[in-house]
DNA sequence: CAAATTAAATTCATCTCTCGAATTAAAAAA
DNA sequence: TTTTTTAATTCGAGAGATGAATTTAATTTG
């Protein structure tokens, strides 16, 4: 083990210092797709904008933006308001929204959701389609993922041929490179080829990823992450999930495999979670935990049977109405609460942690007390703490960040095509 | 809020999507840097390996090898040993040691140590300085900083006029960019304005940095992390530390304050941890939570003191010779790491851990139950488990981890000096 | 031993990207 | 109308990388 830090081997030749892998290169945009991105970021933005935002030179801007211009990507924006100040009048550009379309399609156990946008990010159209809550097969899966796509197809007036690319997000264990689905509640089977399943039966190229990661990139692209470059998304729905964007690209561990925030052990040896093991903080904050301790509290017989749902709601007008054992379960899940976050806290240092719940009534979970506690749970050494907003969006918004996931490739390819 | 989500604002002008900042560009290394780079990494490489290995045309190895070599970086290498295979041979290239040199230290409460290393990577000569283990002041560390580089140029026939840049890490809370230091158990006053007073007192650059940090930097350039891009480091010593590499790259949080993993909860209302605050990883794992069980299992009076470490070997032995109480301290300090371990599988993801700690001999903590543990609290889905490794490296491999701080900076500027 | 073969390294014309100084363009102010 | 101011364009120059053709230095073969 010793013999790594010794200078040379024996053949007299150094063994050398410092990484051995090369770093990723795939980071490295193009100008002219960096001013691309600046410009639909910004929705309207003229060349000196550009030329700020970017330092570059004025004479790459012109270059640059004119050849965007002459692919058909960009367009000067003739209703000039008047600006006030001497000088030449700066001319905006903006992204020509209707070149390219793309679906983004968020997939859950009793709800499908569907956006299509256009190239500029805007939402033409939406669809929804209840499902029965129950695993399902590969192709049936893709039969609903067909209805949903024709419904926003129709809706939008568009058809098949527009949509450059599609985003799905689904819950569960996802490889968003490979394509594949190793392990997901939606699906019967493991390890589905699910990309290539849907690029051979709907001839779009498919971009699938993890729902909480989805959510993570409609932050970033829609929401409150677009004014930062670092920062985190906690989700409470049916699991606990979360997102965490890096330098403005989504953190994915080494596998594929990381942000199982909800099965991190807060306890040893405690609460028994759905996936099996003792401890996990989604056993202590997930809707089911949350549930099977209302019936206790509700002193339901355990034949009572009653939608989850039904059954919370009716925990917490039990707990507002000063119900002892029903507050009990809401303030047990916020402390949780507030130790999943500060450890989040602890070990990533986001700039900001942004979250989502379905749920936002049970105000228990929500309060300013979890984040105080929060805050009392984290090691700040006297600097501020960690900033915290809540957003309660509906599913459509996760299917828009599948939109973002759709739309960053097509933008690759468009830009890449220019040469 | 869901304002954010239209497509427009009151003006008619969209409003744009995708981040509104721009992604860090300090990422972008010259080919020439790359170059270089890359044959210090595997000790000698020829032309044709960095062909290969970073992928350009032969023309451009060429042309940048011939900078490089002009510049007085790189040389080639005399002694050809008479290879095997046809053709034109290959001419190895090497770094030209000798050109910079850079000092690496590590402060600690008890022992400073610090490494005096050349380009290439070598460790030219070691020094260390004992000290008394209580805060000191700013001037008092800047002194002892001062003999120990003294002694360790003395021991390579240096003055400090050759010496490039330092590199120094210390437990606490570092700002690495600032060059300050919030907190530290080493020191007695908050906020120093650390490399500053020690830039101006020596007139040589210094990169500060946290001792996690430290050792993390270390494997990436001299240990088992040089052939992984992806992996996180955990240490065991007087608190519990944690470094991550993402890309080749050190992982700190947006302020940098992550990766605390000492302080992460594991346990609601747990144990005490020296923090003040209850059931951090640390209050079941550090030695002064192991020292304070273990006056109540061997029967001490708190009247009878012991240093911690010798408390810790009676313990250990203790537990060696069948003693109930001794063991269960271990076995619940083992389990405890099983979860931290765990929890950074689950939410990292990393391509593989390596736990580092400097009492290798409490086989408890390190035993292959321990990782068993950790597997089973993690969800795998039948992947492979995360590979683990154990090093038990002394404070001179930490200080080599500083050089590595130093050397990539003055590696950054020596090549960007060639224009 | 000379010729053929093989692989490494170099040379050089070319292409892309970007810069920056000079110039042109379009407005308000004098 | 002229000047001032700001935006945008043009264009020559240089860096960085490529790839085809060539040169170099070894081994293998006849």
């Amino acid at each position: 083990m010793l013999n790594e830090l010794t200078a040379s081997d024996d053949s007299g030749a150094p063994v050398g210092c410092g990484p051995l892998l090369p770093s990723g290169t795939a980071n490295a945009k193009s100008m002219r797709q960096q001013i691309f991105e600046h410009v639909r970021a910004a929705g309207r933005a003229t060349r000196t904008d550009v030329i700020r935002a970017l330092g570059i030179s004025a004479g790459s801007a012109t270059a640059l933006t004119a050849d965007l211009i002459n692919a058909g990507l960009l367009r000067e924006v003739e209703s000039i308001p008047r600006e006030t100040g001497r000088g030449r009048p700066a001319v905006a550009l903006e992204v020509i929204p209707d070149t390219h379309f793309a679906i983004g399609i968020k997939l859950s156990d009793e709800f499908h959701s569907a956006v299509l946008t256009d190239f500029a990010g805007n939402t033409l159209a939406t669809a929804s389609l209840k499902t029965p809550p129950h695993p399902k097969s590969l192709d049936e899966i893709l039969t609903e993922v067909g209805t949903l796509m024709q419904d926003v197809l129709s809706a939008a007036n568009k058809n098949q041929q527009n949509i450059a690319a599609v985003g799905i997000g689904m819950s569960g264990i996802v490889d968003h490179q490979a394509g594949t689905v190793p392990w997901s509640p939606l699906l019967a089977t493991r390890n589905s080829d699910f990309a290539s399943h849907f690029e051979t039966r709907f001839a779009i190229p498919l971009h699938l990823d993890n729902d909480a990661n989805m959510l993570t990139l409609a932050e970033l692209w829609f929401g409150a992450g677009r004014a930062k470059s670092d920062f985190a998304v906690v989700t409470i729905e049916h699991g606990v999930g979360m997102g965490l964007v890096i330098d403005n690209r989504l953190y994915r561990g080494a596998r594929g495999m990381g942000l199982e925030l909800g099965h991190t052990k807060v306890q040893l040896d405690g609460a028994l979670c759905r996936c099996g093991q003792r401890g996990c903080l989604e056993a202590y904050l997930a809707d089911y935990a949350l549930a099977r301790e209302a019936a206790t509290a509700l002193h339901h017989q355990p034949s009572e049977r009653q939608s989850p749902n039904a059954l919370l709601d009716a925990l917490f007008s039990q707990a507002k109405a000063g119900n002892e054992a029903a507050q009990t379960i809401f303030r047990r899940a916020g402390r949780y609460l507030s130790v999943g976050l500060a450890n989040v806290v602890q070990l990533f240092d986001p700039a900001l942690i942004i979250i989502s719940g379905e749920r936002m009534q049970y105000d228990y979970l929500y309060a300013d007390e979890v984040l105080a506690e929060m805050h009392r749970l984290t090691l700040n050494d006297g600097r501020s703490a960690c900033a915290v907003e809540t957003h309660a969006w509906g599913d459509l918004v996760w299917a828009r960040g599948a939109t973002a996931l759709a739309l960053s490739a097509v933008t690759d390819q468009a830009v890449a095509a220019i040469s």
